[in-house]
DNA sequence: TTATTAAGTTGATTTTTGTAAAAAAAAAAA
DNA sequence: TTTTTTTTTTTACAAAAATCAACTTAATAA
């Protein structure tokens, strides 16, 4: 798949933060695109990971394995951006996994070229801020979707936040993500199926 | 209790990101000192609150009401920020109500004020992200505690984050915080005793 | 295509937690 | 202090969800 670095990095210009020709272009020098089949681990655990990829197209799923079993933390889809949040801010070894759930073009950029780019330019700075404004709000939703809801609520809570998941992503990894078992899933699709 | 603005403003500055001294005067000049007292309500549920409070001392709780049913959203304590996140961010009524669980000096800001800072000052946009950034991954230490914990390690959790919380916070709230009845979190404290 | 593996479903059982109601303990007010 | 209110504990019971195991369906590889 031929793709174009200015393309992407305009698309984030566009969906986050407007970014100066001059700051687009060191942008550009500094970062990379990768065009990656479905299964590629772009992160390992206990990796130390500084990077951040921006999905231009495809999807990617964070994960972590707990006594054996398989966690999703984070699934990411085209115009959001994913890293192992532990790593990339606190400079520790990973704690998840990162893989890719489709054929995926990314950006992958460096935390250090943030920081730079983000000494340089007021704009990077505030770009980097909205887009850890945009996490923050998701991860507050998802907070509130957790607290005090049944299963079958936090279910219809993700399938109204993104309609598609259930046919992008394994039920398995939907069922840990929002803290049910895949048995659990299975049962409240089919008392849906049955009304 | 005498407070004094400029020592507020030195410790943010501090605690988060460095900040010039003109920036920190810019800061002097639109925020204001509060001096409440415990039990004060800061945020209303329903009303716009554009304002965002920094805890100095004392400790504020952010909380909905669901069903009649009172559930803790956030606690801050001092040298945290706390507002209500839905309404400062999205501009839409507040969910929530605001209110102090101790005698509290506080620094309120308004999101008008912010974005101007934000704007005229580079290391006023720094500061705001870092202030994000801490938040976003506060809520990533708490969604992994809820998703796959039962109680009992939820609570160990939250008093391995902040030990002096059972002193500080009725159990009640700290109960709904991690997503559990009251109830629940008595049982669990009473087996810890009987060890 | 057939064989093999992975993903999802179903049922029986157990564990965990919620609900409701009452009692005890602690804190605040008179 | 005594009274009143709030907070926490305790119990019995019900509901929700986890676990375990077997089975079905779908996807992938040979």
């Amino acid at each position: 798949m031929r793709v174009n670095k200015e393309e992407i990095i305009n698309r984030i210009s566009e969906t986050y933060s407007k970014l100066t020709f001059e700051c687009q272009q060191k942008l550009a020098n500094k970062s990379k695109v990768l065009v990656l089949p479905k299964g590629e681990t772009l992160v390992r655990q206990g990796q130390y990971s500084d990077k951040t990829f921006f999905i231009f197209n495809g999807c990617a799923r964070a994960y972590y394995l707990k006594d054996g079993k398989d966690i999703s933390d984070w699934f990411a889809f085209e115009n959001d951006f994913i890293s192992s949040i532990n790593s990339f801010f606190l400079n520790i070894p990973s704690p998840h996994f990162i893989e890719l759930l489709e054929n995926t073009v990314l950006l992958e950029i460096s935390r250090k070229d943030i920081e730079k780019l983000s000494d340089d330019f007021h704009d990077f700075e505030r770009l980097s801020k909205i887009v850890v404004t945009k996490t923050m709000l998701q991860q507050h939703e998802r907070i509130s979707s957790m607290q005090f809801h049944k299963a079958e609520q936090k279910y219809a809570n993700i399938l109204s936040i993104r309609p598609d998941i259930t046919q992008r992503v394994p039920l398995t990894h939907i069922a840990s993500y929002i803290g049910i078992t895949l048995e659990t899933l299975s049962r409240i699709r089919n008392l849906k199926n049955r009304t």
